[in-house]
DNA sequence: GAAGTCCAAGAAATCGATTTCGTCAAGAGT
DNA sequence: ACTCTTGACGAAATCGATTTCTTGGACTTC
């Protein structure tokens, strides 16, 4: 019975009325209870779905949203996504995943996909500073970001308290007793990196009257950048005995580092921001900064979702906290 | 320039042509030298995009395929996932990602939604034996099955050689001296656990005339079903020196079992199928039968897109040979 | 009983791009 | 010079659902 694609005038005429009134009995507008019972029979039978496509073309939009994110392989971004996907399931959407690598080109031609589908709407995790929202501003297309914000006004933002979780990363490294506490950071260009280091820079400070800013190091939130930095730090003078490193992939790479070097937390203390679920930084004696990547994602799939349903409000920006810093069950 | 929607007609209006020519021009069909300069002009000027939307009602297709698969937080199938995007990408397609949480419901309404979005094909990681993809057959919609075949033939699936895998994995522990390896592996349900088992089942039998099925327990591929398998191994009369685990997050559970014990690998013998790319099974002395995870979806892509192409010839099924068994650096 | 309200429901327009069909003109062939 | 191709291209049909716009009948109301 089902076969091929079943057309609402396929209904229409297996029920003896019209398709406008079968179009009213899919949308709940007014209809008599008899041509409902006989639509509705006539649908169940031919096992009618309405054509999405057409039904968006008419509409000019659709219950779809766009997760653009810069890294589909990296746990946090995945929780993210949860996140968002369990919002938006709730409200009735549907949630399509776009992983960029990090490429302003690919994150350009998902944002012109996500407008040429006529999906109700964005959530992206912007991979730089440069990412370029104008399209979907022009298009009246509501724009949540996540993770980063864009330097652009007007536009919604989901973000945890960046600076505050390097401040109290760093300072629970000197309560701890560690006196020289380095930073391992991201790109200069990308404001989480620039926020963490300032807030592990404010604890320097307060401890030692000026920053340690030879113990600083830029790098870019992968694996080997964090290896290379820790190597880096290791071989100095005056090596650091303690580090925040401002991502979970960068800590993996640091904590290569430390095991070459014949190091391992908790004795080098270590800070890091984000957990990686399955290497149990936790277990092994390293302080995580819990950033709570999900509610994040719950977050920005909510206001999205009032954006989408009209809200014209000014734009917010919501700081989400970090979570106390845990120190390791062991 | 941009502003509102752009319509073909606007193109042509502008270009002083019919929408017909502009069409042709943006689909490489014959056109005059004259008309497509000027077309070509017009659709700059006007930064002309073709509504997808209509292009796929009039065609009745999209370039875009769906990747549907049962849990998103676990590094396997985000690996399996790139590896699709990237093929997919090559070809032209899109990707959209889709997480059924193990739940058959999810996975239905998924199929539903590519079907009406008239989506060119279909790669489903089954999340358990009985998925139902015969809407999508009815409907002639290419689809290939990926890690676990379905059992349904006719149906092209891209697999790994489970039962090799788990022989080779059990092997290299007999070898190395361990006497009792046990087996968690997951639901009896699921093909790849009986098959990894009964890789394991082969190994034993051939080391002690006959299996040791005590040793044996059915988990859920979890966490936490690991960490209790083994728990449970562990308070054995007489528990096993080694285990062959058949997933990596059911590894990393049983890790926390042994650590619990007070036991650690190498110690105890373990042999992981999968790796957890940053809980560093192999650094821990852990033996990893590494699944290529990103080459199946590449291989299951690549299958789809001749499907889409309009390739009919038999149904393939591609095993591909999980990697050598990698002892750990250290 | 005539005029006014309401409402279910069909006919037809609409969304925007593609594609079929047919026209017209320029060049080929005899 | 005349028919036959061939190619460019516009007009109009099409994809399937939604949304006016209209119509006709039932029900009020005075």
């Amino acid at each position: 019975m089902a076969g091929a694609k079943v057309t609402i005038y396929q209904v229409a005429a297996r029920a003896g009325v019209s398709a406008a009134t079968v179009s009213r009995v899919m949308n709940g507008a007014r209809v008599s209870p008899e041509s409902e019972r006989l639509v509705r029979a006539a649908a169940e039978d031919l096992a009618f779905t309405p054509n999405r496509t057409a039904r968006r073309l008419r509409r000019q939009y659709s219950e779809v949203i766009a997760l653009i994110i810069p890294d589909i392989e990296n746990p946090f971004f995945t929780a993210l996504a949860r996140g968002v996907e369990n919002r938006a399931r709730a409200g009735g959407y549907s949630v399509v995943l776009c992983n960029t690598d990090d490429d302003p080109a690919r994150e350009s031609t998902y944002i012109d996909i996500a407008l040429a589908e006529h999906m109700a709407g964005v959530i992206l995790a912007p991979a730089d500073d440069g990412s370029d929202v104008s399209r979907l501003i022009a298009r009246q297309r509501p724009v949540v970001a996540v993770d980063r914000s864009l330097n652009r006004p007007g536009i919604d933002a989901v973000t945890v308290d960046n600076r505050a979780g390097g401040l109290s990363a760093a300072e629970s490294l000197f309560d701890a007793g560690f006196t020289r506490v380095a930073c391992i950071t991201g790109p200069s260009s990308v404001e989480t990196a620039q926020l963490r280091m300032e807030g592990w820079q404010q604890a320097s400070r307060k401890r030692h009257g000026r920053g340690d800013e030879e113990l600083l190091r830029y790098a870019d939130y992968r694996v080997d950048g964090g290896r290379a930095a820790m190597a880096e730090l290791l071989a100095l003078d005056e090596p650091p005995d303690a580090a925040v490193v401002a991502n979970n992939l960068m800590a993996a790479g640091a904590l290569d580092a430390l095991h070459d070097a014949g190091l391992t937390p908790p004795g080098f203390g270590l800070a890091v921001f984000g957990d990686l679920p399955y290497a149990s930084f936790e277990r092994q004696g390293i302080r995580v900064v819990d950033l709570p990547a999900r509610d994040l994602g719950e977050a920005a799939a909510g206001l999205l979702l009032e954006r989408i349903a009209g809200d014209d409000g000014p734009a917010r920006t919501v700081i989400l906290r970090t979570d106390q810093i845990s120190r390791g069950k062991k």
